[in-house]
DNA sequence: TCTGGGGTCCTAGGACCC
DNA sequence: TCTGGGGTCCTAGGACCC
């Protein structure tokens, strides 16, 4: 057993908006939530489109986020939408700024659309007598405004208070709990299976299986130079967190070293060799027009193709002054992709990245810089402009309209889904 | 009844350098 | 006729999160 007096000890409320999707869409039809059955799936029209989100009622008959369309019995209770992201954008932020009445940004997380973290450390006494009487207040403010059910966790550590709204909060009444040190061994470690825990899923957890190790007790028990020696840093990891140790601040969030953009797509018909080219370029220019909003050029550029039936080529490739051009870095992965891939088998996902950014530096134009290269430059620059001013969709390549172009169907869309 | 999209982090093993 | 050792960078690929 660890001394926990050593450890991290701070009021950390980990707050998730209730099937917030699904949530969001229901209510947008004047319908309740927690009676109706509704799912939001990425597209209602393709039957192995996925389960986005669904209404508690609906769960509760077997469909959950990832299952598919198809899955879902036709009844006349049951609703089946399309994703509306505007809207899910802006409650998100709506709620977001109901938090930040509670705490300063520094010890605000926002962790993704419907998950945020919150320290209230230093906060709390400002509004209530405990840390769980203010995440009593903001669940109810948050339903008072927009009426939204949230579920909150309350833990010592950003680890503690996710754990504690992952497996407890949902299912208690008021959706809300609080995990402590104290609380590991008849909380923590009665967790079963193991992919229940963040940060543990299927493959993992077989793994795990192999060695005897099935409930969270058992990992946090077994000896950690053997999980060491067999899983490295994140064996070290897994039995840290399975002690509800857990050192990270959002104050002082790490700094990612490896960040990346990139576009993964899974396309809407199988393709040939030659029309993904189209696609790629369509990615490519995305990617890079996000990178250089940011001022960031790419030192490390890769590409990965899926085959319709399994597996797919993928390729890295890293140049320290940074990819200047899109034509350049299209070129560098088709040259590729054009001889690995087979002519005649038929594609269907393709994904690029984009990583280890360099700042844009002022350039200087130098005798030996290749002309072509500068004029491809500069006229992204000019597209770049007109794209800020009006809207990234508004220029695209000829190529676009050809069919084997995506960009003219996904106009509109935000991360791939209906806006 | 094919297929969501955007990320992060870790490791093994090869190449290269001194 | 056996063969140093450490460091760094790079790519491929795996695993997980929402």
């Amino acid at each position: 057993m660890y001394d926990y007096s050593y450890c991290l000890n701070r009021d950390i409320l980990c707050v998730d908006l209730k099937s917030f999707f699904a949530s969001v869409s229901c209510i947008e039809k004047g319908l309740d939530p927690l009676t109706t059955k509704l799912a939001v799936v990425a597209d209602t029209k393709r039957p192995g489109s996925v389960v986005l989100a669904a209404t508690p009622p609906l769960k509760a008959i077997g469909i959950k986020t990832g299952s598919r369309l198809f899955e879902i019995p036709q009844r006349k209770d049951i609703y089946i939408i399309n994703p509306s992201m505007k809207k899910y954008i802006q409650l998100s932020t709506q709620i977001s700024k109901i938090a930040l009445d509670y705490v300063a940004p520094e010890d605000f997380h926002q962790y993704s659309i419907d998950e945020f973290f919150m320290d209230v450390s230093e906060s709390y006494h400002l509004f209530a007598h405990s840390p769980f009487s203010l995440a009593m207040q903001l669940q109810e403010r948050i339903f008072n405004l927009v009426h939204i059910r949230s579920t909150i966790g309350i833990g010592s550590n950003l680890l503690l208070a996710k754990l504690s709204m992952d497996i407890d909060a949902k299912h208690t009444p008021l959706g809300i709990s609080e995990w402590r040190y104290e609380d590991v061994p008849a909380k923590l470690w009665s967790i079963q299976p193991l992919r229940e825990m963040w940060g543990i899923n299927r493959r993992t957890e077989a793994k795990l299986n192999k060695k005897g190790i099935f409930t969270v007790g058992h990992l946090a028990n077994y000896p950690v130079e053997y999980l060491k020696r067999d899983y490295g840093v994140i064996g070290v990891d897994l039995h840290l967190h399975a002690n509800g140790i857990d050192e990270s601040m959002i104050r002082q969030p790490h700094q990612a070293y490896d960040k990346s953009l990139g576009k993964s797509q899974i396309l809407m018909r199988d393709y040939s060799m030659n029309e993904l080219k189209t696609v790629l370029n369509e990615q490519v220019d995305e990617v890079y027009y996000r990178s250089r909003k940011l001022n960031l050029y790419p030192t490390r550029i890769s590409v990965s193709v899926g085959y319709a039936d399994m597996g797919g080529v993928r390729k890295q490739f890293t140049n320290k002054t940074g990819f200047m051009n899109t034509y350049v870095i299209v070129n560098l992965l088709w040259d590729y992709l054009s001889q690995r891939l087979e002519p005649d088998r038929l594609y269907r996902t393709i994904t690029i990245s984009f990583g280890k950014f360099i700042p844009n530096q002022i350039k200087q134009l130098s005798l030996f810089d290749d002309p072509f290269q500068v004029k491809t430059e500069t006229i992204e620059n000019h597209l770049d402009f007109i794209r800020m001013k009006y809207g990234k969709n508004i220029v695209m390549r000829g190529s676009s309209l050809l069919n084997s172009g995506t960009l003219r169907e996904r106009k509109g869309l935000i991360a791939g889904h209906k806006a």
